[in-house]
RNA sequence: GGAGGGAUCGCAUAGUGGUCUAGUGCGGGCGCCUGCUAAGCGCUUACUCCGAGUUAUCGGGGUCGAGGGUUCGAAUCCCUCUCCCUCCGCCA
């Protein structure tokens, strides 16, 4: 959510940034409501004020006729007084209670306005229109050559009999995945994995958090109101699975206001993500790319406003490590105004090298949310001195498991079917090959 | 699922219709005093919205879990909801 001050003091300047990101939101509505509200916000506080002091008044001179009683003077004056000013302070209350009736629905539909536009992207953030324009920044390590045409995951999988798509659909339909033997064994070993480094050697927390959140959650984030459309809701209880960690991670400090001494805040955590993938019918169905279901390892951070993008290029650099570690030839691009995200102000995509695919492919995504999702969720830093004010929030993947699981199967297949294990992974797998 | 109890300023608690402009203690901050330390003394210590002002700040509204209601007036009375605790039932 956006600053109501920013947009109604510099609208020319907002606009201008959205334009950046190809979003033609009409400001002129919101202006309208914004000024329609502090009109009738003054008058029912005007009207408040004296009311209060009227009332004020009765509890005085009530106190008034109780000692004049006392006392055997007449109160009959007095009395006449308290009905007055009874009757003043009622009709007041009536007025107020009109012009709350106007207030009410202006402010409901300002609020859901400035739920709908999206975040104002970084001046750092290459200009353009769709993923074309996104920018390379750089490339880690060489695509290997292979003396053989390489096979896509999908048929190392099923061949090895370490992933089974056609039984996942039976359980649960398309876009599901059931992993075998030594295929089950290896995504829990990245999870692990992922969460050792995470954990141990870059000093992020570990969490594991719900994976069934209230709408509240969803709107913080940002993935409410807008992109329902996208995700799985348990209507009966009004619940939503997750589609990233980034949601109950985030809301750990929903409405907290946390020392500025605390600073930075970091967790990771792993968790299934759950996105009905809407929209994306006959793209990429094959595979382990695009799932209704999928683990993976997120890292967030709550950081001060003046440190963020430092912050954004280390947790990047976080992301990243796991793929030099599983030695996995990956590039880093930044995405332009059109292709960010509602939420982001600034996003890297982490895209793995897919020898099948012969093209890199996006598996982690990396974002500085700068105070968008603190003002949703109302979470506040306290500094030395002065005021809360907004925290800077940033999250990225660290990675998606089931990306890197076909990253893996691609990378390191052999002639013979059989896929070695990455060396950092052998401890944990305790196997060298996965082969029938 | 059933029955009962609870939610107040960082923490603990007081407050059952009008000096509550929410008191007190602890904790925190500032200052005074004191060879040092400890203690003592004084002051101070929530957030938010609207308006005025160059800042400091000032005026007003709102907030005692949330939302409604009763009333001239609600922390206080009534209703609904959320969460927590105890007991019963069920259960990995």
């Amino acid at each position: 959510m956006l600053d109501i001050k920013l947009i109604r003091e510099e609208p020319e300047k907002v606009k201008e940034a959205l334009r950046k990101r190809g979003s033609d939101v009409g400001l002129e509505e919101i202006l309208g409501q914004d000024q329609v509200r502090r009109e009738l916000l003054g008058a029912i506080e005007a009207k408040r004020a004296e009311r209060n002091s009227a009332s004020e008044g009765v509890g005085k001179l009530m106190r008034e006729v109780g000692q004049a009683r006392k006392e055997g003077r007449s109160s009959a004056e007095l009395e006449v007084e308290v009905g007055k000013l009874k009757k003043r302070s009622s009709s007041l209350g009536e007025e107020i209670a009109e012009l709350d009736n106007h207030l009410r629905p202006v402010e409901d539909s300002l609020r859901e306005l400035l739920l709908l536009v999206p975040n104002i992207p970084h001046e750092t953030v290459p200009v353009g229109q769709d993923a074309s324009k996104n920018e390379i920044v750089r490339r880690v390590g060489d695509p290997r050559e292979f003396g053989f045409e390489p096979k896509a995951h999908w048929d190392i999988g099923e061949d090895l009999n370490i992933i089974d798509f056609k039984r996942a659909a039976k359980i649960a339909g398309a876009r599901f995945a059931l992993y075998l033997g030594a295929g089950a064994q290896l995504e829990r070993a990245l999870i692990n994995f992922m969460l050792d480094i995470q954990s141990r050697e870059h000093g992020y927390t570990e969490v594991f958090p719900p994976v069934l959140v209230n709408k509240e959650s969803m709107t913080a984030t940002g993935q409410l109101p807008k992109f329902a459309e996208d995700l799985f809701k348990c209507a009966a209880d009004d619940l939503w699975l997750i589609p990233t960690a980034e949601v109950p991670v985030t809301n750990i400090h929903r409405e907290d206001v946390i020392p500025v001494e605390k600073l930075p805040v970091k967790y990771t955590a792993y968790t299934p993500c759950f996105r009905r993938e809407a929209g994306a019918h006959g793209r990429e169905t094959r595979g382990l790319i695009r799932q209704h279901q999928f683990n993976k390892v997120e890292l967030v951070k709550f950081v001060e406003p003046e440190t963020s993008y430092a912050e954004l290029e280390t947790l990047t650099a976080d992301a990243e490590s796991i793929l030099q570690k599983l030695e996995l030839p990956y590039r880093v691009i930044s995405l332009c105004g059109g292709d960010l995200g509602f939420s982001a102000a600034k996003t890297y995509d982490i895209e793995v090298w897919l020898p099948n695919y012969n093209e890199y492919k996006e598996i982690s995504s990396c974002s500085n949310f700068e105070d968008f999702q603190a003002r949703r969720a109302n979470i506040r830093y306290r500094p030395l001195e002065g005021k809360p004010l907004f925290v800077h929030t940033l999250n990225g993947s660290g990675l998606a498991i089931g990306r890197t699981v076909a990253a893996i199967l691609e990378n390191y297949q052999q002639e013979d079917g059989s896929v070695i294990v990455p060396k950092v992974l052998k401890t944990y797998l305790q196997m060298d090959t996965i082969s029938v």
